[in-house]
RNA sequence: GGAGAGGUGGCUGAGUGGUCGAAAGCAGCGGUUUGCUAAACCGUCGUAGGCCUUUAAAGUCUACCGAGGGUUCGAAUCCCUCCCUCUCCGCCA
C-alpha cells in the first residue's frame, strides 16, 4: 500500500518507475477517481456537519421546552440524503482501496531495470561447483536409492507434488532446521518464534498475499483459515495494529514452518524431485526496522542467510532481482542461489526482500521514539524477510554435492552433530 | 460443544439516548519551582480522511468507544448479527 498523499505529489515519477515492472499497473484513471471520490465525501460531509448543527439545536429547544416536530421532518430529510451520499462515497472509497491494493511496490533506485529474470545481476559468487570423478545423480535417483526419499508413497497418501522422508532422510531435515534456527539465534542475533501455520485473510493482506494472489494459497473449507505459503505471514502480521518501542529496533526474528502453496499455473515447471512442493519447511528470518536503517539490515540478513549455506560448505551465487522479476510488495529483492548438480545449474534457495514501508501500511505497523524537541513521533516501520533458508531444498543441495562414487552421501561437518552421522547410507528400511 | 461475564484513548478505568472524542488516574511531552535526584504545581497529550495552505504547521469539518447492520432529529449508550477475551462444565493431544 502506498502513501496516498506521496502517490499524489510523485505520480508521474512513480508510475514511471513501476513501468519497469513484469506486470505493471495500469495507472490510467487515478487522478478522475481520486477526485471523484474527493468531492463525493466532501459534499457528505458538507452535510454531516448541517445535521451534527441541526441536532444541537433541536436538543437546546428541547431543554427549552420547545416543540421540535418541524426540525425533526427537516433533519431527517437530510438524514436521508446523507444515506444516498455516503453510499455512493463509499462505493467510490472502495473502488478506490482496491486499486491502491493493486499497486506494486516501487523498485527502490538501486534495483536494476530489466525484462525478467535473464536481467537479474549477479553480486556474488562463492564456492565452486564440486568436480565428480563420476556421473553425479540427480536427488530424484539418489534419494529413493538410499531409501530416504519417498515420492510414490507420499503420492498414495496424498498427491503429486508431497514427499515422504525416512531415517536418515527424515532426520537430515530435522537437523537443517535445527541447525539453521541455532546459527542464528546465537550467532545472528535474531529471536526465535514459532507462530501459527494457519493464517486468516486480515494476515495476508498484510503481506500482500491478497488480495491479488488468492489461487496460489490453500485455504481451509468454511472458515477465514489459510494455510501460510511462508512465515512471513503469520511472523510479519505479529505485529499488525501495533505501535513497536523504536528502542526495541530492529527487531530481528526467526522461524521454522512448513510452508503450503498451491502452485497453481506451475504445472510441468520443476516436476521432478522435490524442488517444488505444495509442503516444505522453511526457516524464514523476519525484521523490522528504522525506515533509515532497512537498506543495511537488508545486506545483513542476506549475509545470514549467506553463512547458513557457507558453513555448511555448499556453493551459491546471489543475485539482485531487476524490476522485471520483483515481487508485488518487495522493494528490492536479492535471492541466494544454491549449486545443484542434479541440475547442472543454479536454484533459488532464498530470497531476501525490503518491503520499506509498503507491508507496515498495509498492516499497520509502526513504530514510536522520541523525535525533534523530545516529542514522541510515530511512523510506519520497514519490514523485511528472507529464507534462512528454504530447507528442502538445502536437502537437495547436501545430497547432491556431497555424494560419493559409491552412491553414499557425506555429511558437512557443521551438520555431524545434528545427524549423528558422517555419512548417509542405504537405510533399507523397505527391504 | 454447553453456561456465564466482558471488549472504551499507550495503560487503568468512568460513562446506559443530546456540546462525549469521551471524566479521573497513571505513563509521555513542555514549563515553573527546588543544590542534584526525587517531589509538587501549571500546561499539553489519540488515529484517519476532507477542506484551506507552496509543503508542513495552524485552523476548520467529518469519521472512529471490538466489527458490521438497524432504531432515532440525535447512539459509546437501545436492538440484531458476527469476532475476540476471560471463568466454569464437557471433550481432547
Amino acid at each position: 500500500m502506498h502513501d496516498l498523499a506521496t502517490f499524489r505529489a510523485q505520480f508521474d515519477a512513480i508510475s514511471t518507475r513501476l513501468s519497469l515492472r513484469a506486470n505493471p499497473p495500469n495507472l490510467e484513471g487515478f487522478r478522475e477517481l481520486d477526485a471523484r471520490r474527493r468531492a463525493a465525501i466532501q459534499e457528505a460531509e458538507e452535510l454531516k456537519a448541517r445535521r451534527n448543527a441541526a441536532t444541537g439545536e433541536i436538543a437546546q429547544l428541547r431543554k427549552a421546552g420547545e416543540d421540535t416536530a418541524a426540525r425533526q421532518v427537516e433533519v431527517r430529510a437530510i438524514g436521508e440524503r446523507i444515506a444516498e451520499l455516503d453510499k455512493q462515497a463509499g462505493t467510490l472509497e472502495d473502488e478506490f482501496r482496491q486499486f491502491l491494493a493493486g499497486v506494486p511496490n516501487v523498485p527502490h533506485e538501486s534495483v536494476p531495470a530489466g525484462r525478467g529474470p535473464e536481467d537479474n545481476v549477479e553480486v556474488r559468487r562463492v564456492g565452486e561447483p564440486p568436480a565428480f570423478s563420476f556421473e553425479p545423480k540427480a536427488h530424484w535417483d539418489l534419494g529413493p536409492e538410499l531409501g530416504i526419499l519417498d515420492l510414490e508413497r507420499a503420492a498414495k497418501v496424498t498427491g503429486a507434488r508431497f514427499a515422504v522422508y525416512w531415517g536418515l532422510g527424515a532426520r537430515l531435515e530435522r537437523a537443517l532446521i535445527n541447525f539453521m534456527l541455532d546459527v542464528h539465534t546465537r550467532e545472528h542475533g535474531y529471536t526465535e518464534v514459532l507462530p501459527p501455520f494457519l493464517v486468516n485473510s486480515a494476515s495476508l493482506y498484510g503481506t500482500g498475499q491478497l488480495p491479488k494472489f488468492a489461487e496460489d494459497l490453500f485455504k481451509c473449507e468454511g472458515t477465514d483459515f489459510w494455510l501460510a505459503p511462508t512465515a512471513e505471514v503469520p511472523v510479519t502480521n505479529l505485529f499488525r495494529s501495533e505501535t513497536l518501542e523504536g528502542s526495541n529496533l530492529p527487531l530481528r526474528l526467526c522461524a521454522y514452518t512448513p510452508c503450503f502453496r498451491s502452485e497453481a499455473g506451475s504445472y510441468g515447471r520443476d516436476v521432478r524431485g522435490i524442488i517444488r512442493q505444495h509442503q516444505f519447511q522453511k526457516v524464514e528470518l523476519v525484521k523490522f526496522t528504522r525506515p533509515e536503517q532497512s537498506y543495511e539490515e537488508l545486506e545483513k540478513l542476506t549475509a545470514d542467510a549467506e553463512d547458513i549455506l557457507r558453513r555448511l560448505g555448499l556453493p551459491f551465487r546471489t543475485v539482485v532481482l531487476c524490476t522485471g522479476d520483483m515481487g508485488f510488495s518487495s522493494a528490492k529483492t536479492y535471492d541466494i542461489e544454491v549449486w545443484l548438480p542434479g541440475q547442472n545449474g543454479f536454484k533459488e534457495i532464498s530470497s531476501c526482500s525490503n518491503f520499506e514501508s509498503f507491508q507496515a501500511r498495509r498492516a499497520s505497523i509502526r513504530y514510536r521514539e522520541p523525535g525533534k524537541g523530545g516529542k514522541p513521533k510515530s511512523d510506519f516501520a520497514h519490514t523485511l524477510n528472507g529464507s534462512g533458508l528454504a530447507v528442502g531444498r538445502t536437502w537437495v543441495a547436501i545430497v547432491e554435492n556431497y555424494q560419493a562414487a559409491d552412491g553414499t552421501v557425506v555429511v558437512p561437518e557443521a551438520l555431524r552433530p545434528y545427524l549423528n552421522a558422517e555419512r548417509i547410507t542405504p537405510q533399507g528400511v523397505l527391504g
